[in-house]
DNA sequence: CGATCTGTTGAAACAATTCAAATCTGGTGG
DNA sequence: CCACCAGATTTGAATTGTTTCAACAGATCG
């Protein structure tokens, strides 16, 4: 199974070597590439598919009439996403392939058969998408009551340590495909806002931006500064692996 | 059967006499009565219940530790909610009686039956979860893209359609029992800006609240003024009912 | 009938945006 | 290998949207 899923699925439960073996068999049958810059799934789409990340960055993006869009969420690899089609006829937004970005498209009745069965891995599929939701209500809790700074930081604590549960965190560094513009359509402000923010961040040692690469010195002092709480990651086993402590 | 809850699910699709009947014995067995100003779940609370609202206002809303809140949804009568609580071991926020609610608090495990049995009742409930997750990502679009006015327009906008589709409109008008204070905790912006935005709203005679009640003299117009597109609500059966036309 | 929320308004302060221009970066083709 | 280009980042100055503070009027409720 997909090195990051299996990390991943594995925050919520164990699992049989029937569950691992079936889901192994999932992700290699419809495995999909999408080179950067490609949409996943178009707004107003048909609802076929469940997807698993298996590598690569997407986002989920709402585009108003006239131009202004908003990123919903960030999907990184080992991510279930678009659970919601079991039940919805079309999509009400767009997925957008940030990097390269390798996909497992599930048609919806293999997945429902599964979460039907009450399987430990039905259950961790919910999990998944139980938790992409508490990311989505922590989202709106960030643009309605922190500022420009709070926002920034604490979305860099939170892909941090997404990142470093699926094992993509080395040292105290990651990778950070996202340009300025980018994050901005993230916190709701604008690109040069952003800039400016990212440079007090910067001196004030909390974290660093560059060439690509997001650098956390101290992760402690910068969940303070955003008071970021992962308790909306509603991670199960293994707590020990997050948070706080190193690796 | 609960008549809000009735005319909320048939949105979606019809239902066999079998499911009526399900959907309310269940609704009858575990009523229970919250008065204005409680709590209904509080946050990191274990998570027992599947939620039925069959009357009243509520809504969910996180606390930051210095005293800011947000508010993250609000539910009405015939919402369904915490359907998370299938996967998740605690809340990880609160849940607020605005008006006196009457909700039926029903234990997983029958919910659980519902919803792998694979009748349209159990789709019904997923589809209901699913569209308060769609109303979470529009309430981020709002508080990421629109401006003070547009979110508290758009907002005006949400409710009254949902409002309208659970026949709790009269005319042009409906209740409206949430502060200048509560708004401001929607649409995060302060309560005073409220004010400013709701006197321009009045004056541009796009909508006026007075004495708990809420008139909308031109719903389209106020659709127009916010961009408001009830794509996101994902109603399927007899569309006509709600959007432009009256009643 | 006073006490306590809720709503309203003005003036000053602040956060964030806009516009514009300069610099830096990575990728491309000559 | 260098010149060039487009996109990304950085900075300053003026402007706008929103907040804060403060004071008062209006409701609502025991």
């Amino acid at each position: 199974m997909n090195q990051a899923l299996r990390l991943k699925l594995e925050r919520f439960t164990h699992f049989s070597q029937q569950d691992n073996d079936l889901i192994a068999r999932l992700c290699t049958d419809r495995v999909r590439e999408f080179a950067a810059g490609t949409d996943i799934v178009s707004e107003r789409a048909d609802a076929k598919f469940i997807n698993i990340m298996l590598d690569g960055w997407a986002w989920r993006c709402r585009y108003l009439e006239d131009g202004r869009r908003q990123i919903l969420a960030l999907l990184l690899a080992g991510d279930v996403f678009d659970l919601h089609n079991l039940v919805l006829r079309r999509a009400d937004h767009t997925v957008h392939a940030v990097t390269a970005v390798t996909i497992a498209q599930i048609p919806v009745e293999p997945i429902r058969e599964i979460i039907c069965s009450n399987s430990r891995l039905g259950l961790a599929l919910q999990w998944q998408e139980a938790t992409n939701i508490a990311i989505q209500r922590e989202w709106t809790v960030n643009l309605g009551q922190r500022d420009a700074f709070e926002r920034i930081a604490h979305l860099l604590c939170e892909v941090f340590v997404r990142l470093r549960l699926i094992g993509q965190v080395r040292g105290d560094s990651c990778d950070w495909p996202l340009t300025q513009s980018d994050l901005a359509d993230i916190a709701g402000i604008s690109a040069v806002h952003v800039n400016r923010v990212l440079r007090d961040i910067r001196l004030a040692n909390l974290a660093d931006i560059k060439g690509r690469v997001l650098t956390i010195p101290n992760l402690e002092r910068l969940m303070e500064a955003s008071q970021f709480d992962l308790t909306y990651l509603h991670l199960y086993l293994e707590e020990d692996r997050v948070g706080l402590s190193e690796r």
